[in-house]
RNA sequence: CGCGGGGUAGAGCAGUGGCAGCUCGUCGGGCUCAUAACCCGGAGGUCGCAGGUUCGAAUCCUGCCCCCGCAA
């Protein structure tokens, strides 16, 4: 079975080496994003699927555009992919490329399709704290996410769940399913089921400036889900003092105390926001041009 | 030369030319059935590095190193 892997962050990395060491499989190549400048000294860094498909002796291809590139199509087309399998890739494919498998294209998605269609599934779940969320192994089609659904796989969200430990979970579980469903729809047993579209919900792109918190708008819950949906990136923050201050670990108490919203409280050498509704018991804070420090340093210095 | 904050005791922070401070921790003692509580006492700093100005520099000037918040 021959297959070609579109992907580009750690989410996708899992798949990569299941499909490399699948011995069925024969994993022809790796396309992924261009090298992009990341971080304050805008180093050039490779995606992370680049890495480990480099490491493990996999081609990699890494296409500026893939919308009129006709190199670039003939080059897939010379493969003769049974399966295209996209994982975060991060671009839109055009049909082009979606009818070029042999049997077809298939995408991994972070969610139970057809709800949270769109760019943030985990995060969205997390931020609605829910309980269950799952993944969607889907025949691609033109629009994002709306393509017929081969395998449906549920999975509990835990309370202390963040993005990033939900997403490797997730993937770590998709990574495992996906060459058994690969080889189920080789082999003719799996056949996709079309989407309820009269259920479907969409959530958009996460953006830095989504990052602001307001305790006196916001309660202590939908505070702490928030923190968890954008843990590690963007990360929360809210304003003190007329400065950023990224709140990196929290979580909600069921203190009697009532605390002023906005405002902060020690208590039992513990640091208390007080919130719209409920109490967030801050332990690891961030304030603007210092380091990540704990909220007894915070008492110590910022407080007073 | 993208914008900005910062480097002072083990930790977090004050300190704009005149003896280096605060909170926490730590050590010793006291109180207590007991304690992360309370009281008393102590130790612990070449003020990032190098040079300059000055009678005198953590503080003013110059260069360098490092950390971080934005932006991308």
């Amino acid at each position: 079975m021959n297959v070609i892997f579109f992907g580009t962050p750690d989410f996708a990395v899992p798949f990569v080496k299941h499909l490399a060491v699948d011995n069925e499989i024969e994993l022809a190549a790796v396309v992924t994003q261009p090298d992009k400048p990341i971080g304050r000294k805008q180093v050039m860094t490779p995606p992370p699927v680049k890495t480990i498909a480099m490491d493990m002796g996999i081609p990699v291809l890494q296409p500026e555009t893939i919308k009129g590139n006709p190199d670039f199509l003939t080059l897939i087309r010379k493969l003769e992919p049974d399966f295209i399998i996209v994982v975060a890739y991060g671009m839109i494919l055009p049909q082009e490329l979606l009818s070029i498998p042999t049997y077809d294209c298939i995408n991994v998605h972070a969610s139970l399709l057809p709800y949270y269609r769109g760019a943030s599934p985990i995060q969205t779940s997390l931020l609605h704290g829910d309980s269950e969320t799952g993944l969607s192994f889907m025949s691609m089609d033109q629009t994002l996410d709306t393509g017929d659904l081969y395998l449906l796989k549920k999975i509990s969200i835990k309370e202390d769940d963040t993005q990033e430990t939900l997403s490797k979970r997730l993937a770590d579980l998709g990574a495992t399913l996906l060459p058994s469903v690969l080889k189920d729809i080789y082999d003719g047993v799996l056949t996709p089921l079309p989407q309820n579209e009269e259920k479907a919900t969409y959530c958009s792109k996460i953006e830095k400036t989504d990052a602001l918190i307001n305790p006196t708008s916001m309660t202590a819950r939908e505070i702490y889900n928030m923190l968890r949906a954008f843990t590690p990136w963007p990360g929360i923050y809210m304003v003190y003092k007329g400065k950023r201050l990224k709140i990196l670990e929290a979580h909600p108490v069921k203190e009697s105390p009532s605390i002023k919203p906005g405002t902060f409280s020690t208590h039992d050498k513990k640091l208390l926001l007080g919130t719209k509704e409920g109490i967030l018991k801050l332990v690891t804070l961030q304030p603007e041009g210092k380091k990540a420090i704990t909220a007894h340093d915070f008492m110590n210095g910022f407080l007073s």
